[in-house]
DNA sequence: GACCCTTACGAAAACGGTTTCGTGTTAATA
DNA sequence: TATTAACACGAAACCGTTTTCGTAAGGGTC
């Protein structure tokens, strides 16, 4: 086993000093030609890299970035990160990815681990426990250490950094406008329990859109299920003692849900219900019939949070730290697809 | 902005040296007790955290594993690495990832930065070019170096090293003889097109249930398809001039898709047709009908792959090396559900 | 021959820790 | 009172780089 050879080995073994290797292997106007070609040559036969913790100490940046989500095994969160990893690899940088288990004291301590030195900066979405407790001491800590944070989705007003989110609001008041125009009156909303965030704001747009077309909002048309877990009889019954002829959910898996369910009670889908949901993923284009939903665009989000991110850790690294934080704003689009009546994508 | 404190700042501060600092905060009984308890409240007082990098740089170890998959945005190696990721953070250890892409370069690239110091071991399932190019330079040159490697699912022959991986070609063979024994007896088989490493072995098992059973081969009920691609056409020929009563689909997202071309077809699953599908995610419970599909285990594969590359981790460092490789094979099981006239799951 | 400027390299500090090995002080012992 | 052991702490090496600064050797100039 040949283990990693260093600047040392390679100073001993040609007789030069280690000041020499490093600057030869630098090409350094510094060093004679014959030496340069030596020592280069030497590195080459013996595959000689650099150590990238020693140079990270040196230069007190790790050329790592850390992302903490709530979920991996999630098709939103996982699309943001493909659009992060992409990014930041073509710009060198490798990273670091922590689930919080939507915990708060799994994202605490994520943190924690790797504000020390681990990484230059983050990218996160708060844990639901996080946004429950409205508890940000975390953040705040990191942010004042001068550690660049990059909040996606789920974010705070409580804590000032550059944030990338969907317009939520906007994108649920657009597919139930949609709906209306499409010619549905009694259209419900299937959101998650306590709606938090991004589904408060879906909520927003799905009453607006409402009012602004002189439909009386109608509360016992409106759905509340536990995240993440089923409720199959709160739902069943939901559909089966109420009238509507068009239904918006929060995520797609709602919607498949429901679509099921009220295919099983003899409804036609979307010939008696449309349905349009949210993120648009695998079960979207998969489910019978295909999924009419919102694009959340996540790759983008993550591409451009990395960007963000790495904008700002290589300003600060030059410039001396001024502080401006700004909010991007991804456009949500509707991919129109059976369940909406249009045709199949 | 307060920046990060260090030994040095402690030290100049109350007028020790940095090792009595250093000891003091490890509570060494070298240090005498009002010292220790002067410098440990000074240290909670401005927070002190030791600085990673610099603890790596000392202790050789950096207590970060490298994981390289094909693809993120993909129910499997999300599954396996949420495993990984759950194992390796219990044990104190970060996680950075790399994406392949399904590119020979890319994970020979993202290997060669990984493995310059950044981490204290692997953990990767092929990418789809590597497994075509048969080139595996790049993991020998890894192990070589000695920073321990665990290879899971997409696996080869060519490298010594742990590997996890799961019975594909029994899995395939338990699923084909479920429907032989249910009765089906003209059994279709949709594969990748030329069909590499786990779509040969589920084929095995498909052939060697069939003949275990006594029933002909039949290469015309063999349908391959593009990976990650669409071909609508080609499938639904296959569909209507082909005469089977049960399907076996290697992988979920094909089982949905067939499932409903038949259906449009007019046959009914699972009466007419039944459908077997492999990886167990979100896409086998929410399709109509919900489908009967191979668990593949990805969780307990990414732990058993943690936990084999952390053992040898921390035993490389306590002991002298030992060669010892070994391969767990993770049992698959059947999700039975309504593609097979099970009950709902 | 004295002076100066290149050229070509080495010594050493620095990054932020850990750890080994002194060493000065004090108190106990002979 | 001299010897010694325990105690409490500091100096320095080390991990693998980068980088600043110093300097010896050689050649050119007057």
């Amino acid at each position: 086993m040949k283990r990693k050879i260093t600047l040392k080995h390679i100073a001993r073994e040609l007789d030069v000093s280690i000041s020499t290797v490093s600057k030869a292997l630098k090409n350094s106007e510094e060093i004679g030609q014959d030496t340069k070609e030596k020592i280069q040559a030497f590195a080459k036969l013996y595959n000689y890299r650099p150590n990238n913790i020693a140079i990270s100490l040196k230069n007190k940046r790790t050329k790592n970035i850390g992302v903490i989500i709530p979920d991996i095994v999630h098709h939103f969160f996982t699309t943001v990160f493909r659009g992060i990893e992409h990014y930041a690899n073509a710009k060198g940088y490798n990273v670091i990815v922590c689930v919080s288990d939507e915990s708060f004291d799994k994202e605490v301590i994520n943190m924690e681990m790797l504000a020390n030195g681990s990484i230059d900066g983050f990218i996160m979405a708060l844990a639901g426990e996080t946004q429950l407790k409205n508890d940000f001491n975390h953040l705040r800590e990191v942010t004042e250490q001068g550690i660049p944070l990059v909040l996606f989705d789920r974010v705070t007003d409580a804590i000032l950094c550059d944030k990338v989110i969907i317009d939520d609001e906007e994108a649920a008041y657009l597919a139930v406008k949609k709906l209306i125009e499409m010619g549905r009156r009694q259209i419900a909303l299937v959101t998650t329990e306590g709606y938090l965030n991004v589904s408060a704001k879906r909520a927003d747009g799905y009453f607006r859109a409402l009012k602004e077309k002189g439909i009386p909002p109608d509360q016992s048309l409106v759905l509340q299920l536990p995240y993440q877990k089923e409720d199959e009889i709160k739902s069943e019954a939901f559909f089966r003692e109420r009238t509507m002829d068009a239904v918006l959910c929060v995520n797609e898996i709602f919607a498949v849900k429901c679509m099921g369910i009220v295919q099983k009670l003899g409804k036609r889908v979307p010939d008696d219900i449309a349905f349009i949901g949210f993120t648009d993923g695998i079960l979207s284009r998969l489910s019978t019939p295909t999924l009419t939903s919102v694009d959340q665009h996540g790759e983008l989000m993550g591409e451009t949070a990395a960007r963000m991110l790495i904008d700002k850790i290589e300003r600060d690294h030059d410039q001396p730290e001024e502080e401006h934080f700004e909010t991007q704003v991804i456009p949500a689009t509707l991919v129109e697809r059976e369940s909406t009546g249009a045709l199949p994508s």
